[in-house]
DNA sequence: CTGAAAGCGCTTACAG
DNA sequence: CTGAAAGCGCTTACAG
């Protein structure tokens, strides 16, 4: 590949100095017609499409692109294959494209997300989900982003949801429904095989990781607690949300959590899976469990039966964290508003007939 | 904002050389350990946290990014929302992921988008789908591109579907299925009102645009000629692919299309709003009326009756293109097939008695 | 309106 | 292994 033509090479064909040959290209009013015709003949001559957009992003320029950065277990591909991401990230994208900006998804997990980070060519970025290893990196870039999921100090911007009030409000409608036996699904951050919590385990301790996950979790103590329900007591299993993970997790729930009637899951994706297996093992839902979700993802109105969750605005989550970078008015930290959408994947607890051991 | 801290002043720092500093951080093998060492102490303490991307892309470097552009009438957001095009991204995404490049999303509709392309920084694009302007203003960047549905001669990567073929499939499973009156429903490739065609019409031209749409309009007439059901005698309605005038194209349809049991539609997403539209309208489907779509995205298999559709491998066509960027030695044509997959939609003709109009 | 100069932040041969 | 130099392609003050 021979050196290509700079701008230079067409300044001098035109017998202009370079300041001219740029003006002529960024600022056409700046220059008289008639040079700015000889520019012009002189870049079509050598086949000169107009500055090189890597020149001028050194001189201060904008990349024109914020860098969305997908959870840390997740690929760019998972990524786009998790209704929750997808409904955030199309609230990004319309913020984005209201500013004519690009948006970028990062690609690479784990370590190779650092370098991908160092060497991102944007002008901000939103973390999908927190993480350490994340945080730390794209601060070091010295470009404005924002975390999703975490309040990471009044330096930082920051989106949150109501995660704690959702996960109580959750527990709340079971309880209203007669419910007792509880048990809980977490989510697992990380592809690996579920982990299962018996009841009374001593010293229980999730391996979840997620500061989001230990709110909903407190949350649904709120509930329990009030109505006598030791959170202790309550079975808890942790799985991740994508396949085959969470075929496995929702297997495993169903083998140990045997005298469950109501299932507390903290995300729709894990729920739409239990409702599947569900079904596989001719469990009726509602009849026989309730389970309600927790998200409020599109698709989680259209499963069979249409599911219980609390819903955040998944889609306005990722306009506000957009805006945050583009509106140097908007504020730093903002916690929306979570909402319980009763479907029907929750009923009355069963009668003893009935119970799904009978 | 004071200018910020460059390597050459953690090389001075350090009392090293620029050189040596830029080593240090990007071939650490060729420095020796001590020198290293004073290199990120100086950084450390100008709180220097890695060699811009900006600097290093101008000497040669890649942007490590791969932008892929919405078809013309879209915007980012419009695109994420688009189920054919979603799985397609799924598909370009895997490969970008194998790779460690990043997926630039270029946003910005008809002259903007012009603007977009110059100053996207990327090592390589693919057009979602053909369009005129974004293909010259991709061609001026001199970088590989690579684009769908279309042949742009010998010098240009691409990958087509056998649009064609696929489309006589269609017409010949309704015609095996008894049933002559057809309706075409093609996609018009701007936002704007529905565009119908009667039957007999002189001088036929559809305002649609792609190439691809043509080619799918000669498989139906394949068929159907062959049946002795001339293409002119068809109606053919033209409507645009997303909300809100695929449910006014549906509309439309059923208000001029009165006669037709069998419905050839170009696009899935169509397919499926004219379904809601039948619903709507107490049209049973199949009894009524047969309606076959196009694309087989995801979501086809799971509507209310499961449509029957010409499914092209859209994951793989993704895959496909995002190869030809990255694989030198991938060819640079591909033609993928497509294949009929017979659902609920379609049935045999009604007999007279049951017929819609009576 | 135009030209000459400096510089954006970095890397890569090339000598030593 | 290290340093001095050149240059990636462009834009932006600053004089004229």
């Amino acid at each position: 590949m021979k050196r290509s033509i700079r701008l230079a090479d067409v300044a001098e064909l035109a017998g202009v100095s370079l300041g001219t040959a740029s003006n002529a290209f960024n600022r056409p009013d700046l220059v008289r017609p008639e040079v700015r015709e000889l520019v012009e003949k002189a870049a079509r001559k050598l086949g000169y499409s107009g500055p090189d957009p890597k020149g001028r992003l050194l001189m201060g320029g904008k990349a024109n692109a914020i860098g969305v950065l997908p959870p840390g277990d997740m690929t760019v591909t998972h990524a786009m294959r998790s209704p929750f991401f997808r409904d955030f990230l199309q609230g990004v994208s319309e913020i984005c494209d209201e500013n004519n900006a690009n948006v970028l998804m990062v690609s690479g997990t784990e370590d190779r997300k650092v370098w991908s980070i160092r060497n991102a060519l944007v002008d901000g970025f939103i973390l999908g989900h927190v993480e350490e290893v994340g945080l730390i990196s794209v601060r070091n870039r010295k470009v404005p982003f924002v975390v999703m999921d975490m309040d990471a100090g009044p330096a930082t911007r920051s989106v949150r949801i109501e995660a704690r009030k959702g996960a109580r409000l959750a527990a709340e409608h079971l309880l209203g429904l007669g419910h007792r036996q509880f048990a809980i699904v977490s989510v697992l951050r990380k592809p690996a095989d579920p982990v299962w919590h018996p009841p009374n385990e001593p010293n229980r301790q999730l391996t979840a990781g997620y500061l989001l996950d230990q709110e909903k979790l407190l949350g649904y103590g709120d509930a329990l607690e009030t109505a006598g329900i030791p959170i202790g007591t309550v079975p808890v299993v942790e799985f991740h949300p994508a396949t085959p993970f969470v075929e496995a997790g929702a297997r495993a729930l169903f083998d140990s959590a045997t005298a469950a009637t109501a299932f507390l899951v903290m995300s729709d994706v894990q729920a739409i899976a239990i409702l599947a297996e569900a079904k596989r093992r001719k469990i009726k839902v509602p009849r026989d469990i309730s389970v309600v979700g927790f998200d409020g993802v599109s698709t989680a109105a259209y499963t069979e039966p249409p599911l219980t969750t609390v819903a955040q605005p998944l889609f306005e989550r990722g306009r506000v964290a957009a805006r945050m970078l583009f509106d140097a008015g908007s504020p730093r930290h903002v916690c929306l508003p979570v909402e319980l959408i009763v479907r029907s994947s929750t009923a009355a607890r069963p009668s003893k007939v009935t119970a799904r051991r009978a």
